[in-house]
This record gives C-alpha cells, structure tokens and sequence, in this order.
DNA sequence: TAATTGTACTATTTCAAATAGTACAGTATC
DNA sequence: GATACTGTACTATTTGAAATAGTACAATTA
C-alpha cells in the first residue's frame, strides 16, 4: 500500500514516482505489470488524477514504465530500474555527505551511522526510516 | 561570499540558515562574531529583509545565534553548532540510506561513493558538490 | 539628535502544485 | 455498433508557502 505524506515538501507526483520506482525494485512489482488506471489509482490515493497523470508522465520519459491509450500503463521490460534508483541515492548521499564534510563532520561518524542503518532485519512495509 | 539559489525548491530563509551555520562550524565566522544587520544583508543577498530576519529568528530560536534590538545579531558563544549540524545531516544521510536500502542498494556501494567523497583536498569555497 | 539595530505587523505578489472539469482518441468487451 | 474503460490534452481555478513591500516602534550607538 502505498502512503503519501500530503504535507512534505516533497511534491505529490513525486512521491509517487519514488514509491513506484521502489515497489519495481523490491519486486512488488514486475516488469509488465500493469498499473492502476490513472483515474483508479488517483481514486485510491485520494488524489487529483492529473497528478498520477504526471507522474505516469515522468515516468515514461525516464523509461520506467510505458503507457498505451486504451490499454493502460505497463511496468518497462527493460530494468534500468536499480541502476537508476542506484545512480539516485547515491547521488543525494554524496551531494549530503559533501556538505558533512565541509562542516568537519568525520567520514567515520558517517559511516558509523549509515552502518547501523543496514543493521537489523527488513521485515517492515513501512516506508520511513524511524526515528 | 554567499551564493543563494533563488531557483532551488529549498526556501531561501533555510539556504541563509544553512550557509551562516557552515561558515559558523569552519571558522570563517566565530562565537561573538557580529553578523551583518537584517538590512544590509538584504541588500547584500538581493532578497527582502523580512527573509534574513526569518532566517536569523530561526537561527536563534535553535541557539546558533543570538540578536539584542538596537545592538544586532550574533553568533552564540556555546557553541552546540556542530553537534547541531552533526545530527542534522546525519538524519540526512540515515533516511536516503534507509529509502536506498529499501531499494535493495548495497552498503558497501554507498560507503564507496561517500568515501570518495572525503578523498582530495578541502580546497575550493564552493558550496555545492561537484558533479 | 540622528542613524542604526532588531522586531512586529499587515498587505500584496508570486509561483508551483494541486484540483476541477471537459473533451477526444484508442482499446476491450459484449 | 454500443458501452465502458484506457491514456492524453487541454483550460480554468484554487491553494498555500514563500517572498516581497511597506510601515511602525523600541533599543542601542555615535
């Protein structure tokens, strides 16, 4: 189930976006699986179908899914999907950890932290890191 | 020399706080040290003084600074800064590795890609990481 | 006294995001 | 063909945070 958080900063489709992408990866979704209609999906999330439209939108554009008039919205046979989330997170985690380190944060604290982030299990459907 | 990125989705009031802290935590500004006047660093940024008064009323609001009418603002002798920013971007980094790993991104990417980020030299006065 | 400081307001503007609604073309099903 | 679903493409409107504009007042400095 997917859970929005209608406060953030974060801009709706966006969220959208980054859920999909992650439900692709785990698995929980699969290479042409369709998606639900845009009108369904806005429906169900409580949201503006023009915004799931966006969405959709930006994700045909990166080659995440694709979409076809009539038939609906299909998960991409061509998983670039982990590479590209990969390239993603690692790229916010840098454009984090350079600004940490200009504030003398120590590399070792950082890795101490993330660390502990990879402990424990993944049982979880929860989607926030708690704190 | 402060840079803001008007086009940035982060609000400008968060950038200005940003920035004072780093400068706080490398130096370039120290514990008593008399930041300029709501005015003048309007002036100076090119933004409306009610955004550098917003931004310094956050300042102290969190102890990074403190502001007596008539005297100014400035920067807090107890200095908590960088145990303040230490768990700020901790925070930061913990919750995109949570999202990364998620995603099923391994640790020891992530560990790579930040620790190449402490490898060189400190060198530049450039805020943002290059890419 | 004059100039500067922080502070506290109100009003207005700006802009992205989101919503609301309509319309149209392609597909599937009966 | 008829109906119901799909994605898509619009326009118009609303919303809300951020930023701006302007004024006013109290405290400090010179």
């Amino acid at each position: 189930m997917i859970v929005l958080d209608l406060q953030s900063r974060v801009p709706i489709y966006e969220q959208l976006k980054n859920k999909i992408c992650e439900l692709a990866v785990i698995g929980q979704l699969n290479p042409g699986d369709q998606l639900p209609s845009v009108r369904n999906f806005a429906r169900d999330l409580g949201v503006n179908p023009n915004t799931v439209q966006k969405a959709y939108q930006d994700l045909e554009r990166d080659g995440i899914i694709y979409s076809v008039t009539g038939k609906g919205s299909f998960l991409n046979e061509k998983i670039l999907l982990h590479s590209q989330l990969e390239r993603q997170y690692l790229q916010k985690l840098e454009q984090i950890a350079w600004q940490a380190r200009q504030c003398g944060i120590k590399l070792t604290q950082i890795i101490d932290a993330i660390q502990k982030v990879y402990e424990g299990e993944l049982s979880n459907d929860n989607d926030e890191k708690p704190d």
